[in-house]
DNA sequence: GAATCCACTGAACATATGGTAAATAATAAT
DNA sequence: ATTATTATTTACCATATGTTCAGTGGATTC
């Protein structure tokens, strides 16, 4: 739980009460290898604070390929969050690449610690300001740098969980084929 | 005034004695070609809804390379959100493309709304949520389109504007140098 | 209206990455 | 252990885009 909580915390105060509030919502959660968190197709009903486990976001672009658009390793949140928000039917998919341990809060109960603590539209503002500013960045990263230093890029960017992840995710996440990923990788070292 | 409004209600509700305090901190702007509404270095202390013109988002990387990131037209607000709202100091340009016409909002009045107006913070989410939404679309296509087909999407989505913006920024939005986007442009009619 | 500047186009060659197909290596299943 | 399955590496050639350098046309300035 104090992960959870820390981790909040940077982006906003709360009190004891707050707190408790909180941590009374979340519920331990585990996800066996390859489970789905949220499906396309399908409405989200739940966020996840990870506290084991690595995941990544993978949706299907209109040509059907299947991209890997993000990782998360432990100590964040994990959602869908406009779809989330909106109850809107999502375009991706969440999923587990290894098990993983989850606090999960349901959407009611988002909802009630959103509606009770003074302050929390902030701090979710925050946090999605922050997912923006790390989206451009990643962005710029692929206009600017060819693809062995955006995988240089990224095994210090996912320093924890480089190594959990297969190829041929970090190529997709990459925009690049695997074989050029491994291709790159002979010649880093 | 009414683009503001109606754009605002896009993302939340609000009252008549609402709308009138978001008016009456609403100043009317011009920019000239090429002026600088946040630069690079300095704290930004505004926020702007664009009413005419186009503008574009710079920074250099890390190679000292100019990148144009984003482009906004008519009807949005225009700012470095993330810097804007913690005071810190910038690190990209927004750069009049064309003279624009702006209502400008200082840092105090647009706290003074936010503070103001219950439900403000999650209208403000709500915009960010949409922006990394579709920041995230926009490195999708770097990875899955080749640049003849990125270049159709921005003639598409940016369908008011394109031809109001220079070719050389726009080839860097694309992640291109200049002479492949002429070539581009070519090839497609 | 000449001179200057800037935006854009074009061509020739270099190179990174893609596509395809196959060979190994690693992992899981029996 | 053996087999089956999946993940990764390799090699070959095709191609999109980069790089460099030059040229053209349209503005802007004097």
């Amino acid at each position: 739980m104090k992960e959870l909580i820390n981790f909040i915390l940077q982006f906003g105060k709360l009190n004891e009460q707050q707190i408790q509030l909180i941590i009374s919502k979340a519920t331990p959660v585990k996800f066996a290898k390859e489970g789905y968190l949220t499906e396309a197709g399908k409405v989200p009903r739940q966020v996840g604070f990870l506290l084991s486990g690595v995941v990544r976001f993978v949706y299907y672009n209109n040509k059907g390929q299947e991209i890997t658009h993000y990782f998360v390793g432990e100590g964040q949140f994990v959602t869908d969050y406009a779809r989330f928000e909106t109850q809107i039917v999502a375009s991706e998919y969440i999923q587990a690449i290894t098990p993983c341990e989850f606090l999960m809060f349901e959407k009611e109960d988002w909802d009630e610690i959103g509606n009770t603590i003074v302050g929390w539209a902030e701090i979710e503002s925050k946090m999605a300001k922050k997912c923006l500013h790390e989206s451009i960045e990643r962005r710029s990263r692929l206009i600017t740098e060819d693809a062995a230093s955006r995988y240089r890029s990224f095994l210090t960017g996912f320093e924890k969980i480089a190594s959990r992840v297969p190829l041929a995710y970090v190529a997709s996440y990459l925009g690049i084929t695997q074989q050029s990923l491994s291709r790159i990788r002979k010649n880093i070292r």
